[in-house]
DNA sequence: ACAGTAGAGATCGTTGAACAATTCCACAAG
DNA sequence: CTTGTGGAATTGTTCAACGATCTCTACTGT
């Protein structure tokens, strides 16, 4: 073990401010750039949730070898997009209705705490605002894929008031998770567009300086969208019954 | 991509209750069975924070392959328990003090959220007067070591009472991470101590049902805490900062 | 004496091949 | 219709190799 525990020192750094570009200098590993695409591909629904993932063909496809890949599945693994079966391979995670409930569960604690504590409009109001917008043009327009993006967007941003990187971090990776969610959904288009006034609302109440009234506004737009999504999954539930009996 | 969307059915299955004992069934990989070792090394402070961790020596010392410990390396990086570097290798994470706030602020938010939800005596009461009883028992016989953990617990069956499996997961994340923030601390043995008579008092307030009169007693106790860690920290900076001017 | 540099050695990053273990699938047998 | 039983396909894991990168030392020139 070579280095020591006195190597613990608080840096201040020299040059303020340019730590940030850090992340510009650093490479990144092969396995952390395949991760990339392939959480990319996930939430855009390439790979449906179900799918298994081949190593082999993956790999081939991506020009990068088996033990690279697998590191990166690892990591996907360990973000709830994958599941890893032992000796089956890895497969797009299905999330189940406990799931759904569950994430819901984490949201309502991590966005209301972030939305309770605004009392003086804080500097981030115009990315709140801008999200918000986002998702209006792109319902003006019909893009519905945007308006999706737009309202995860919001909602990160909501919980960015927390001014917490892991809150962030941890928001961030339900939002990824919910997409698996929409995309097991027959009709995900029209999920969204209903709650854009309700965003307009939350915003108003933020800008106002209004924590509680916003929270109030957040968690019942959460109980909704969460009944939502359990509904359908009842009529999934519901509908593969009736296939199974009517055989 | 052999699995269809259709795959998502809500089974019921043929034998009720048995899915419970699918977690025994299931062997582990080499690969999690490593990192489980690794992680119980730096908990308990084997591999010290700062301390390179060799991708040969410890391969060779647990006679599992490089790529191998590589993919366990990877599930410990995204827990924040090692940092990677590259090609320089993973070394045991120094939490920074911004680590520690942020830490802390995430806990409160999560803790007290957990806390202040309880209204009945819900049944897991029992688990939560023993964890503080096991606390009891350490410092009395003084065992320092011991009453770290039980207060570990103790914290992890508060956030238990959200009911969420996402919850406690991040919970114990978190708590794993602050063991780091322990080991580079001067005097650890002591800093549990203080906080056990606050531990009776938060239990008493959840057996009284008063679930927001424990959530204040808990977020001062946060406080307190993460005061007297960020205290630490700034201490330990100005001891470097005086050593290097001595010389 | 001192800054800069070149090079050797160690370690990581990544690949490819190999073999064992396990699962999957089709087919035969009861 | 259920229960073995093969063989093919895939994963789990190891090993060896080579280029890339970092670290440290020793050397050079001023």
């Amino acid at each position: 073990m070579t280095g020591t525990i006195d190597d613990v020192v608080i840096e201040d750094s020299a040059v303020p401010g340019l730590e940030a570009d850090r992340g510009l200098v650093s490479r990144k590993s092969t396995t952390e750039r395949v991760a990339g695409v392939l959480r990319k591909r996930i939430a855009e629904g390439f790979f449906l949730p179900g799918g298994r993932l081949s190593e082999q063909d993956i790999g081939n496809a991506l020009g990068v070898s088996r033990n690279t890949l697998r590191e990166a599945f690892r990591l996907l693994t360990h973000e709830r997009l994958l599941a890893h079966e032992l000796n089956r391979g890895v497969f797009v995670r299905i999330p189940s209705v406990d799931d759904v409930v569950d994430i819901y569960r984490v949201r309502k604690i991590i966005e209301c705490a972030a939305v309770r504590g605004v009392t003086a409009k804080p500097a981030s109001f115009a990315r709140i605002k801008e999200k918000v917008e986002i998702g209006d043009e792109a319902a003006r327009t019909g893009n519905w894929k945007d308006l999706g993006t737009a309202n995860v967007w919001f909602h990160q941003e909501l919980a960015a008031l927390s001014g917490s990187e892991r809150v962030n971090e941890l928001v961030g990776r339900l939002t990824a998770e919910l997409r698996l969610v929409f995309h097991i959904m027959a009709e995900p288009r029209r999920f969204h567009e209903r709650y854009l006034p309700r965003n307009h609302e939350i915003l108003d109440r933020i800008e106002a300086g209004d924590g509680p009234g916003a929270e109030q506004l957040l968690m019942k737009y959460l109980e909704d969208a969460e009944e939502q999504l359990v509904g359908a999954y009842a009529d999934r539930a519901d509908a593969a019954r009736a296939a199974s009996a009517a055989e």
